[in-house]
DNA sequence: CGTCTAATTGAAAATGGATTTCAATTTAAA
DNA sequence: TTTAAATTGAAATCCATTTTCAATTAGACG
């Protein structure tokens, strides 16, 4: 169970995150933690606040939005904007790195990884005397489904 | 003046598109449009609001947003988001698409553009049955000059 | 020209997601 | 335990964006 392992990997090291910051653990960022992790990717916070509020009617969504920024923070979540205005936390697949196509007709995304991009973008960087600490692309279009209704 | 005639342009483009829209020219669009053109790109609201301010104190900032957000529907300007919370408006330079380098010390933005990349994104979006729209590249990092003070 | 209708303006209010405040509560170290 | 510091959650605040609405203006038509 592949999955189940990533998650206690992923629990543990929020744990060490916590401790090695001088902060708590507490029943609400375990709960959180759980559902952030059981949830589909790519969710904001008002998603996570209203799956938790179902089981959990006494987490705030201020406790969500800070416990999702901490997860941000300790790496084990990747905040994003897709141009709707707000904001949009992802599960850190270990270290690898995904990009995003994104339809525009029912909101679908897809995630994509290309070496080639990632190494033509280090080109064009160093090209224009930059180092890359990270980057972003989307591609914003129309997937099959919508294309045949 | 190769400058010039590419404003004339765009304003031309301007007058036939609120033509078409049965909307008014007005005094205050011809000079937001002035400005926005004289001014550099990647202008917020707030920075354009500020500028006009200067020389026409009696231009409102509702009016300003209003008016960027006619230039993007009508194809002279678009609209960017660069992470800091506020939209920027860039003048389309004709049909010519071009990504950006942003230095997360300094906050300089430099415009590139790569075919090689173009042609990767198609690829990929194809590969996963999508056709692309438009797309956004980021590339956040530390600049020549950031690196070396 | 005037007249008239619809679009526009701008100050102020509303909106909405993100963030902060603060008193009460909880954690965990001593 | 005791105690100091961190956390929580409801409410308040922030801040860019967007909308409202009464007054003004553009421009079509006679």
């Amino acid at each position: 169970m592949r999955k189940i392992l990533t998650n206690t990997k992923t629990k543990n090291q929020f744990k060490d995150f916590l401790l090695t910051q001088g902060l708590k653990s507490t029943r609400q960022r375990e709960i959180i933690l759980d559902e952030f992790l059981r949830a589909g990717s790519h969710l904001s916070t008002e998603d996570l606040y209203l799956r938790l509020r179902k089981g959990n009617p006494h987490i705030g969504y201020a406790t969500v939005h800070r416990t999702l920024k901490l997860f941000a923070e300790c790496g084990i979540a990747e905040q994003r904007h897709f141009g709707d205005g707000q904001a949009r936390y992802e599960a850190s697949d270990c270290d690898e790195h995904h990009d995003h196509l994104i339809c525009v007709v029912c909101g679908k995304i897809v995630e994509f990884e290309d070496p080639r991009i990632e190494e033509l973008q280090l080109e064009v960087a160093g090209a224009h005397g930059f180092t890359i600490e990270r980057h972003r692309l989307e591609l914003y279009g129309c997937c099959l489904e919508c294309r045949q209704v």
